[in-house]
DNA sequence: CTGAAAGCGCTTACAG
DNA sequence: CTGAAAGCGCTTACAG
């Protein structure tokens, strides 16, 4: 391998000059830096990034951090990681992927401990996030997508869920819906206190309240067969309702197939809007989804920013922002039956 | 941060027992270990992983490289990064994620240079990828999901394409269907030679052949758009297919949608079988798609134990490996039409 | 504007 | 069985 050695003895000066060359951290006769970039060149050198990192004190590497306990990741959240990874990249740094079980905070703590990362992302915060208080305390910068019940001091963009479910109650009342189902993530996920669930939640219980619109929920399994499940339901209802607010996107496609297979036919009989979920998953079924839907782009940029500020030591006091979702009617949203 | 010179003093050993300790490279007297673990517990001690890097060889990172122009991943390369990225975990490696351009092999490469990770393993390797002979001449241990037309030396590991397309030929032939369409990727993925792309196109002709079925191809975007106009060409033709073999995650659910708005019944009145295609994707789909797929996970893990080796330097000569595709009947196959 | 040197926190031969 | 020391390839004060 071709070291800082190599390049000062054959441009003839001082290792050091080439590290200053590099950095550009005094000034540099133009006469030597030419000279200096001239070897470097010929050579192919480049800064060995290990050696860099225990020298300085940027490691250039940020880690993503997801839970995976209960499922795997869908579409939504897989938008979540490539667009965080492709704006930790353009802010100059690498990504590590890490995931473990939420609740198994020991090798994130030893990732942490053992200096490997300049910084983290968490995705899927809970309300009451084990991960936090134990980032806090070992000091590491660390921004969240999403936020827990007391996001006071951290770091956090979050979907403003208030401006989501009013958006998604308002389209379909506007439709003439009074009858709305929520369908639900497994309630599992609320017990256990998934930020985006809860928030869902209740906010759609107030927007629907405020609109004097009928609300029923169904929690169903994050399973094409939990649509099937929600889809019984609907129709077992009575009355029965002509909407469906739906916050779980494997669910959805089996409740589109239920309703296929009963000869429902979606938006005439039954309208479907899909809440925070991917456009391409939203495009890929049969009708394509109305959604009600953050830019995942956004979320990624503004976390990765905010991070990266944090990591620099810009930015107090701790950045914090809504992204505001946006509504986008596709083919399955449709005036209330008679 | 404490140190291993904190540990040492505490517990009044010199530094590098610490260090032996920690790797078990040299006998210790167990009264030392007990005492100098007992320490690093009530210290909460955790080895600087950058000052292990630099000073000894492993690095503890492996990088997957996917290229990313023409499109985003679908459900089925991010199965295989997550599956690659669980095994890479099992094997203690942290899992760097990296895409580019497949011609701008620019960063990747300095990447390498950096030495920043200890080895690599790429995803969709074109048949002549610039990535293989730049990777080869740097010396990095590398894998590769997928192969270039000549794979002489190199450690890969592949779907076994003859016995995919022989699978699906077998499937569509016994249910009687004669006239096949191949929905395939973009022609331009076949001029640019994507490795799958090519060889799947290529399997499929000459089992088609072989048993005396009719198949003609029709190259689609990767969009649900792309789907409409495979469906528009399907009963545009005549002798009209009974059969739709797809390698377009994207374009088979816009050809389902086309076939829903035509009352064409999938499957009673077009079969339609997914090659290479993630089984939770096939699972949201109206009707949930019959499919001929590798294993994500085996793949994944096939590929980077095979690193693992490389890297360690067992394994030679370099391992190579084709995975077997699996039939799964759902319930988009059925007879053909009369 | 440039060089000689300390230091980052480890691994591992060298020595006993 | 254990310690003192060189070395990994850099960054950056210190000195001129």
């Amino acid at each position: 391998m071709v070291t800082r050695k190599d390049v000062a003895a054959r441009a003839g000066v001082s290792p050091s000059t080439v590290s200053y060359v590099i950095s550009g951290n005094r000034p540099i006769s133009t006469e030597t830096r030419d000279r200096v970039q001239r070897v470097m060149r010929e050579l192919k050198y480049t800064p060995n990034a290990i050696a860099q990192s225990l020298a300085g004190s940027r490691k250039g590497i940020v880690a993503l951090h997801f839970p995976v306990d209960h499922r795997g990741l869908n579409t939504t959240e897989f938008e979540y990681l490539t667009a965080v990874t492709q704006r930790a990249r353009e802010c100059g740094y690498h990504a590590l992927l890490w995931s473990d079980p939420v609740a198994d905070i020991d090798s994130l703590q030893t990732m942490v401990a053992s200096q490997m990362v300049d910084g983290l992302i968490l995705l899927e915060v809970f309300t009451d996030d084990p991960r936090i208080p134990m980032l806090t305390a070992s000091g590491a910068p660390f921004s969240l997508i999403g936020r827990p019940a007391d996001p006071d001091g951290l770091t956090w963009v979050d979907d403003d869920f208030d401006s989501l479910a009013a958006q998604a109650t308002d389209h379909v009342a506007d439709l003439g819906h009074r009858h709305l189902l929520y369908l639900a993530p497994p309630f599992d996920d609320l017990e256990r206190g998934h930020g985006a669930a809860v928030r869902t939640q209740f906010a759609l219980e107030s927007a629907a309240a405020q609109r004097g619109l009928s609300l029923t929920q169904f929690h169903a399994a994050r399973t094409t067969r939990g649509g099937l499940d929600a889809f019984a339901h609907v129709v077992s209802r009575s009355p029965r309702p002509t909407a469906v607010l739906a916050f779980n996107e494997l669910a959805v496609s089996g409740l589109l197939r239920a309703a296929s297979a009963a000869s429902v036919s979606i938006p005439r009989d039954l309208t479907v809007v899909a809440l925070s979920h991917a456009d391409v998953a939203a495009e890929m079924m049969t009708p394509p989804l109305t959604t009600v839907s953050p830019s995942a782009t956004e979320l990624a940029v503004r976390a990765m920013d905010a991070l990266a500020d944090l990591i620099t030591g810009r930015a107090r006091p701790a950045p914090q922002a809504f992204v505001q979702p946006r509504l986008t009617i596709r083919e399955s949203s449709g005036p209330a039956p008679d």
